[in-house]
DNA sequence: ATGGCTTAGTTCCTAAGA
């Protein structure tokens, strides 16, 4: 089974490129991220009409996650992480499908540091560390996919350089994924491709795609028993040049 | 060089993204 990690910027402005996906790869699973919609304005039709079942937790302007599952309907589990009441960021959203947990995770992206936003950033990662443990105590079968907005490994990015002062791939953000790894989790496409050089996102500016001065911030994490079932780890990187396109790839995993 | 694009909402500008 193929399951996707896939952060739309902007599920409306996306839609054909979507349908498009899923109608060609036809993955088992798909979390999207960054919505940028209202969860009445969710194209419901649209994705049920393409065969997949949805859960989704939207927000008007921006954030937004959600989990398509092909021929089945997600089960939700929970939207949201525990620790601040405060925020009302839809970020996180954790569903069953057929016995597997999936968690749709959009992690803040921390700029400009330092300053507030790279505060919250921190305390994100140290909240869905808290539920991430609990998942493992569980013993179920987890992937946590996402846009984790960070860029664990110098060979990581096209440049270590031009990223240097970015929240991406300061030390407190890494240290905050590699302690989330250390629980246990697997990153799948490190497994496959431990040399680096992957990248999952290329931005709009600065001719990034032609350039080809990307990074990888996009990430499926895999429990012990799935990743006892992994296969393949990659991106699907042609759907980035096309028309209308994501500034980040399809990213994804192959189980047994 | 705090720019360069792209999306969405409060639209013919501003905020946010990474």
């Amino acid at each position: 089974m193929k399951i996707v990690s896939y952060n739309v910027n902007g599920i409306k402005a996306r839609l054909p490129r979507l349908l498009e996906y899923l109608d060609e790869q036809k993955p088992d699973i798909v979390c999207l991220q960054e919505l940028k919609s209202s969860d009445e304005t969710f194209p419901e039709a649209d994705v049920r009409g393409a065969g997949y079942g949805a859960v989704w937790h939207g927000q008007k302007g921006f954030n937004g996650v959600a989990v398509l599952a092909r021929g089945v309907d997600p089960v939700e589990r929970r939207r949201g992480l525990a620790g601040e009441d405060e925020d009302l960021h839809s970020r996180y959203l954790e569903c069953d499908v057929g016995g597997l947990v999936v968690a749709s995770i959009y992690l803040p992206n921390g700029n400009p540091r330092p300053g507030p936003k790279f505060d919250y950033k921190l305390r994100w990662i140290e909240r869905l560390r808290e539920r991430a443990r609990d998942l493992l105590a569980e013993e179920v079968p987890t992937v946590l996919a996402g846009d984790y907005n960070v860029i664990p490994n110098d060979d990581d990015t096209f440049s270590v350089r031009a990223m240097a002062d970015d929240a991406l791939m300061q030390p407190e953000s890494r240290g905050g994924y590699r302690a989330l790894l250390a629980q246990g989790w697997t990153d799948a496409l490190r497994t496959r491709r431990p040399k680096g050089g992957v990248w999952t996102f290329w931005d709009y500016q600065a001719g990034a795609w032609q350039r080809d001065a990307g990074f990888r911030i996009d990430h499926l994490l895999l429990s012990p028993a799935v990743a006892d079932r992994l296969v393949e780890a990659g991106v699907d990187k042609e759907y980035r040049g096309r028309e209308k396109a994501s500034d980040h790839a399809p990213t994804w995993v192959r189980l047994r």
